[in-house]
DNA sequence: CGCGCGTTTGAACGGGCTCAAACCTTGTGG
DNA sequence: CCACAAGGTTTGAGCCCGTTCAAACGCGCG
């Protein structure tokens, strides 16, 4: 179910429009409840100050690999911070090109690309099951109440979102192709260590395909960046895993 | 004055120090004020609901060319609404070399990018002398005051930056080169219509440095891509003057 | 088993980068 | 007003590297 097959008609949304069966919205089975607490810890934002005593509860909404948690047109409804697994967020062009913005991990903020239109503007994917805590678009905004906070919170993350797509763009900035491989690499390794997972032993969730539209360039491309690291004994490679065997080495080459 | 020779002390800054003759927070001697319908319009917010009875001014800024309005690591203090002019919003990577991130005019919003860390991510120089509307940080985040709808304008345009960005993304994503000088053509033709200029015929106010800068290719390549548009007959060139002879021949050089 | 997909490797082409030189404009000072 | 310097712009020549096309292999799954 990659492709939506309907006739655009809505003028919000031309790729998205509800069907039977589809039920962007609906509660999942299992679903449980997360607090602000909680969200505060996801985001990192215990720098600064925020009164959890409030009692929000907020949805989880759990996916399987390869389900759509936000697609292209789809109504805006809110936030969303992953919890649990990683994802990836791209946007498909009019010629069929296809780049990935990033590859969303625990922590990452979700979403606020629809703001703007009250239309998510890309395709957000999950590689692996996930686990999404929903921050509503009414809480956002009751005015009044007083979890202004939350409101400070959520664009505090959207501004750190996009410094990191900044950090994403200097990917495919850098002359050489196994340059920005090897940044690839040594950015992965970086955030698997910040989630507790070791740095030097990990195992990519994403193909190489989706690598080469994060980097700009083609599969082969990156096969033989990949090829190319093994070749100088800075990373072992088997599929999916990767080993780092020389962190220093790694950096060497991301000029 | 392009880069500020200080070593780094401050742990909130590597690159910005105050220092004698630099007062990037004082008052213009020509400033003056504008009105919350103003930014409203400059922002073109009017498709949503704003009570603009709000007294509230705003100060103005005036750049003169080359000068700086923001500058990576600089404090944040609030974000602005480009008035007049055109300014280079730009990120200088550590090993020297330079991304442009846009070209602000006007309706922009500037600073966004400095909410995460209080410390502005990126240099933002004037090409243009340039009147910027400063929206303070203090009046974004007052608890209980009635300037929520100032809020919600400030994330509105925030978002739209982002979603401009994305579009930015797109242009260094074709394959050649010519088609990234064409999509770029087009684009600041776009945008001096959308200002009430001519969309044929315009002049561009920055270097061929600044557009390779901005679509990742050398200034010799946007030379050669120019001279190559000329040859076809798509467009004529005298220095930084374009004159577009037919638009649908530069839209089919797009890809 | 056979099919599809992801991955890897090879060969040849082409386009952008690098280096180099010339021209034009602009600003400064004599 | 002219001389000069500095930087922006254009064009040329040669090389490098990423793309393209092609083929082979392994893995998972119906």
């Amino acid at each position: 179910m990659l492709n939506v097959q309907t006739t655009p008609t809505s003028p919000v949304s031309a790729r998205w429009q509800p069907h039977p069966g589809h039920h962007p919205l609906r509660l999942e089975s299992d679903e449980r409840w997360s607090t602000l607490a909680e969200l505060r810890n996801l985001l990192q934002y215990d720098a600064h100050l925020l009164r959890c005593d409030d009692e929000a509860l907020f949805q989880r909404r759990q996916l399987k690999v390869g389900q759509t948690a936000l697609m292209t047109g789809q109504p805006f409804d809110g936030l969303y911070v992953v919890r649990l697994g990683t994802l990836k967020a791209m946007i498909t062009h009019a010629d069929g090109g296809v780049h990935v913005l990033a590859f969303p991990m625990k922590g990452t903020l979700l979403g606020f690309d629809g703001f703007y239109q009250n239309t998510y503007m890309s395709d957000v994917v999950a590689l692996t099951d996930c686990d999404l805590v929903r921050i509503p678009a009414s809480s956002l905004f009751s005015p009044g109440r007083g979890n202004n906070h939350l409101e400070h919170m959520a664009y505090w993350a959207s501004s750190r979102e996009i410094i990191q797509e900044q950090e994403a763009y200097s990917l495919t900035r850098s002359v050489k192709s196994e340059s920005r491989v090897a940044r690839f690499l040594h950015i992965m390794s970086g955030r698997f260590e910040a989630l507790g997972f070791s740095p030097n032993r990990f195992i990519l969730p994403m193909s190489r395909r989706d690598i080469g539209h994060h980097l700009s360039v083609t599969v082969e491309t990156v096969s033989r960046a990949f090829s190319a690291l093994v070749q100088l004994g800075i990373i072992t490679v088997d599929f999916r895993e990767i080993k780092i065997l020389s962190r220093d080495a790694l950096c060497n080459f991301e000029r």
